[in-house]
DNA sequence: GAGCCGTGGAA
DNA sequence: TTTCCAAGGCT
């Protein structure tokens, strides 16, 4: 008798031997990963909080150093927790969603503070947490407190949709996904810990990000291939569906390096908001619609600049919900010139070292032509 | 619920 | 070149 046809007769045995059939898969082909305990050991909290975090919406190699960079030099939660603000920020600049550094940051104090230095170990007391939201509660509940739960991801999404053939759009589909994610924990024992529940979160993560791929998927390698709803109809590259979505308007606008000497003058940008708490040169307004020369009259009031030399070219940045396109002014200005109210002046040698975002990190380098 | 919030790599 | 998208959270 062909699997298939054991399939339709036994449907009931073949998902319910899916969990074990997929941490099968995981001791074998699991990746090894900075922030991963040993196969059979307990994953440091602290370390998998930072990576959950660091991850989120972001590759695991871009992540990678970034990980090692903050271990370094924060190794535990206490830390974190006792360091600036600023010093966070530095280290973060160049990963991207500055508010997930600034909840860090915020979420390291709380657990000092208020948990004396230790992680909550439930799902709910994780959640609580700024910047732990439903997954990533999840997945450090999984991973490092063997809590009896599926977090949801990007790749389980994808994974599960395709296991299922789920027909519903996200993110109106992200219940019926929760619940048929769950299927794939093994049973319970011991009540609510070990189930190997990480371990089953961590597999179909793996899953998704090797053989389940967005495009492409090597479904010949999959453990699931013989019941999966979407390889069966031969269509999974088309799961999960999802409404199309809008691309923003051009925005416009004008930044000015300015140096005095081998410094340059810098701001701070307000906390919330797009790049928040980063460190930006004086810029104009970004503006749809806007001419290239408009932003001009937005230029910092500083004694010594007669005029501003506008450089050729223009500086172009893509943001998740609009493009930009920045004009870059250079002016230099005298010895000993103050900086205007709010402003700063830093070394250029050291400009590596501040908390620029990148759009910012190209204007400079169009401005000072490096 | 839908919009906001970065960056870099792959196709 | 353009598009997609990668371990989401906040408002």
């Amino acid at each position: 008798m062909s699997s298939r046809a054991a399939a339709k007769t036994k449907p009931t045995d073949q998902q319910a031997d899916r969990p074990a059939r997929l941490l099968a898969w995981y001791d074998r082909h699991r990746r090894r990963l900075p922030w991963r305990a040993e196969a059979g050991e307990r994953a440091d909290p602290y370390r998998v909080w930072l990576s959950e975090i660091m991850l989120q919406q972001t590759t695991v190699r871009a992540v990678g150093p970034y990980f090692e960079k903050f271990l370094s030099r924060w190794p535990d939660v206490t830390a974190l927790g006792r360091a600036s603000l600023d010093d966070v920020l530095r280290m973060w600049a160049g990963l991207g969603y500055y508010s997930r550094a600034r909840n860090l940051h915020a979420c390291a104090v709380v657990v000092l503070n208020n948990h004396d230095g230790v992680f909550p170990d439930t799902e709910d007391g994780l959640r609580a947490l700024p910047g732990i939201g439903p997954y990533t509660a999840a997945a450090i509940a999984a991973i490092a407190f063997d809590r009896r739960t599926m977090p949801v991801d990007g790749n389980i999404e994808r994974v599960v949709t395709r296991l299922y053939a789920i027909e519903a759009a996200l993110p109106q589909a992200k219940p019926l996904i929760k619940e048929m994610a769950a299927t794939l924990l093994g049973p319970s024992r011991a009540g609510d810990k070990n189930s190997r529940a990480g371990d089953s979160a961590q597999a179909l993560m793996d899953l998704g990000a090797t053989i389940c791929t967005p495009k492409k998927p090597a479904c010949a390698l999959c453990p699931l291939n013989d019941d999966c709803a979407g390889h069966a109809r031969g269509d999974q590259e088309t799961f999960p569906r999802k409404a199309p979505k809008k691309s923003g308007t051009l925005r416009r606008g004008a930044a000015f390096v300015v140096t005095r000497g081998a410094e340059l003058l810098v701001r701070s940008r307000p906390d919330k908001g797009l790049l928040g708490g980063m460190t930006e040169v004086p810029g104009s307004q970004w503006l749809a619609g806007q001419a290239d020369a408009a932003a001009l009259a937005e230029a910092p009031e500083l004694k010594g600049v007669t005029r501003w030399h506008r450089k050729s070219g223009v500086v172009t940045h893509v943001f998740t919900h609009f493009p930009l396109e920045l004009v870059v002014y250079t002016a230099n200005v005298p010895p000993r010139t103050r900086a205007p109210d709010g402003m700063r002046w830093v070394p250029v040698a050291t400009l590596d070292g501040e908390a620029f975002p990148n759009v910012m990190r190209k204007a400079i380098a169009h401005g000072l032509d490096l």
